[in-house]
DNA sequence: CTGCTTCTTGAGTATTGACTCAATTTTATA
DNA sequence: TATAAAATTGAGTCAATACTCAAGAAGCAG
């Protein structure tokens, strides 16, 4: 679509204001408005580079999911604890868009089913991800108890983020540590 | 306000639509006009009992949060199976009103401060009721450890919460009953 | 520098949102 | 059963929404 340097340009600056806005403010009160008077553009430059308004809020609900699940081809060659740490780094470093995952399965995907499956596919390859991590340090585990392990690490981190977007003094990395040593066994 | 018995049914029939919607189709799609077509009558019905549409969902939101602490005044004499065992009926048996409850810390807390505030404060005052029911229990505890083993639970327990959301088929009670033993030590 | 593409703008449209109000009907009670 | 309060309606207002389009400005290859 943009071909020109200056589209380019204008095209990530709507893709980092609608990041922000999702994060800071919701998905609700993300408008077209908005997002245009924080790229500093008009309506009309917005439809030359977008179809409309929901392909850009699923461009980054896109990024958010994937900013979860780097390299989802990878090997696997992480640790459960290195897994539990990226999320984590995640949450804290990328707050708005940590927002936008969290709010994902809740919200988004209440009127798009589409948006449902596809949360629910990433969460399933999510939980075979930490489980196959778990197995590889823990081979006597069976299968089951090592998912069931897993599911219950992957609640409580969600959990942990949770807690955190609503108070941000809320200590979630050491907290985070404490479920990963108690799911893992001390490595 | 209502004071006639049509006008009382009216209000409780708007109430219902709205605590519907909200679970069904989230914030953003619960209109006005969306309440009073499930409510079957006009917007004028509705500006005689509610102010505001603002009105009707922060009442909707506070059962919410209600539901989920209910007795906060009680002398505390629950277990912290019990507390969690409520939680966890909540979420199952009153679906929507699950969904309006874990929404409300990601998306209505953006826009409102006041609501976070309230969220927050809920929050604090379930992990004391919760830190309470197991000092009660393990009296030999410290009050720090008690206090972090409840907020890994209740993070547990929401974490649990916001995966059967996605997925409905998830076995939740059975994994909260595990946190519960794992937390608390086998009762 | 030419000519074609892309970008940007500004002034729109159509729709939907929350909310209002005068007029009418219903309800409870004295 | 007369009456005042309350409930309901329907036809509105006004602002904000997503989105469009013709025309001019800017970018770039030959």
């Amino acid at each position: 679509m943009a071909r020109y340097k200056s589209g380019i340009a204008t095209q990530e600056r709507i893709l980092e204001s609608t990041r922000g806005l999702l994060g800071e403010v919701g998905f609700e009160s993300t408008t077209v408005k908005a997002i245009c008077e924080r790229a500093h553009i008009r309506a009309g430059s917005f439809y030359n580079l977008f179809d409309s308004k929901d392909q850009v809020i699923l461009t980054v609900v896109r990024e958010a999911i994937q900013a979860v699940d780097p390299d989802p081809e990878g090997i696997g060659s992480d640790t459960v604890g290195q897994l539990a740490q990226t999320y984590i780094d995640f949450i804290l470093n990328e707050r708005q868009m940590g927002r936008v995952y969290l709010q994902l399965a809740l919200t988004a995907g209440l009127t798009d089913e589409t948006l449902r499956r596809r949360m629910l596919r990433h969460h399933q390859h999510r939980v075979n991800r930490f489980t196959d991590a778990l197995l590889r340090e823990h081979p006597a585990l069976t299968a089951d108890e090592a998912r069931t392990r897993m599911q219950l690490l992957i609640a409580g981190l969600n959990g942990l983020a949770y807690h955190w977007v609503l108070d941000p003094e809320f200590d979630i990395r050491s907290k985070a540590d404490i479920l990963v040593r108690e799911r893992v066994g001390i490595a």
